[in-house]
DNA sequence: CATATCATGTAAGAGGTTACATGATTAC
DNA sequence: GTAATCATGTAACCTCTTACATGATATG
């Protein structure tokens, strides 16, 4: 099957499903592992629902590019993935093309002029709060870090990110002062 | 009509109809001016196309937030924004809710274990140039920057985050390089 | 035996993307 | 007159979110 590298569905595999297909080559998984899996891995920069999760992996299985196995207790069911799955490798050797930022404090910011500054200032601390813990939150995650070089670079992306933002927070008041 | 500031319709705004409210009181506008001004102003940090700004028109039309006017040249029809639009106001000053970030060469990083070695270093540059291309661009604006403070906060955001996404490219080689 | 957690899934709808269709006007 | 661009809109589809339904197993 797919002897030459031909594959039988033509439709490109989205990131969302890619992405487990990724996880599988860890070995067989259930849909509730790989919820858990995705969000402790990917989960913050690409966020996937369980609902998702389940949709997914039943297309990839009437796509042939997972395969599900027995279920087994608590009607666990694994899914592995099959030689099919090389697709898998085209999806991750593509150009990935642009991130996508949606920041909803940025649109509120935007139109900060029909916001009462002092309620502006509120919600301004309550993000800014929310970054920090994320930030200590991926600091503590270094510090027990034990997975590859690849997992580390996306680790540290979260942190120079988070720090830049809170950088970025500690200047807003000035910036918008003068006003 | 909606004297005691109750609103008929409870569906809450989402933020792209929201953001359309926004720049109407700017003064009224066509469909494609809004299209523009929304890729200028807001679309670093929040995507409209311009399927999508006909279509929160069309409704924000029909729940009387905004109101057709004459159709002018070239079929250019304006909106203004009505007195209802005062559920603008309550959006603008709600919490916003957290960011979504979903940034696809992350997860390409993430599995980067399942991609040869150069192919993903020149992923990894080709995408760096993009966001050394982006700061150089947001560096020029904020050089004539005229608006007023809150567009130039959300710009200093664009700055910061770009200038840390270009620092975490310049380290990402030696974070990879012990494998 | 009651409660928490594990585990799978469906339903409905909102939101977003891409592609296409149509026609008016301006600039060369 | 023909090409570019202005301007509006529809159609189809994909993706994502929220909420709900169902039942098994472990823990106290």
């Amino acid at each position: 099957m797919s002897r030459g590298g031909y594959v039988k569905n033509e439709k490109p595999l989205n990131s969302t499903a890619a992405s487990l297909l990724g996880f599988l080559h860890e070995g067989p998984m259930s849909g509730w592992d790989l919820v858990a899996m995705a969000q402790n891995r990917i989960g913050s920069y690409w966020s996937i629902t369980q609902s998702q999760v389940y949709r997914e992996l039943a297309a990839l299985n009437r796509d042939g590019l997972a395969e599900r196995g027995e279920t087994g207790p608590r009607d666990r069911t694994p899914y592995r993935i099959t030689e099919e799955g090389e697709a898998f490798a085209a999806w991750v050797a593509r150009d990935p093309g642009p991130e996508t930022i949606r920041f909803p404090l940025l649109l509120s910011l935007a139109f900060g002029n029909h916001v009462e500054p002092e309620r502006l200032s509120r919600i301004i601390a309550a993000n800014r709060t929310i970054h920090a813990e994320r930030l200590a939150g991926y600091l503590e995650e270094a510090k027990c870090h034990t997975g590859n070089a690849y997992g580390a670079a996306t680790l540290d992306f979260g942190i120079t990110y988070e720090r830049a933002v809170l950088d970025w927070f500690d200047r807003l008041p000035g910036l918008l002062e003068r006003d």
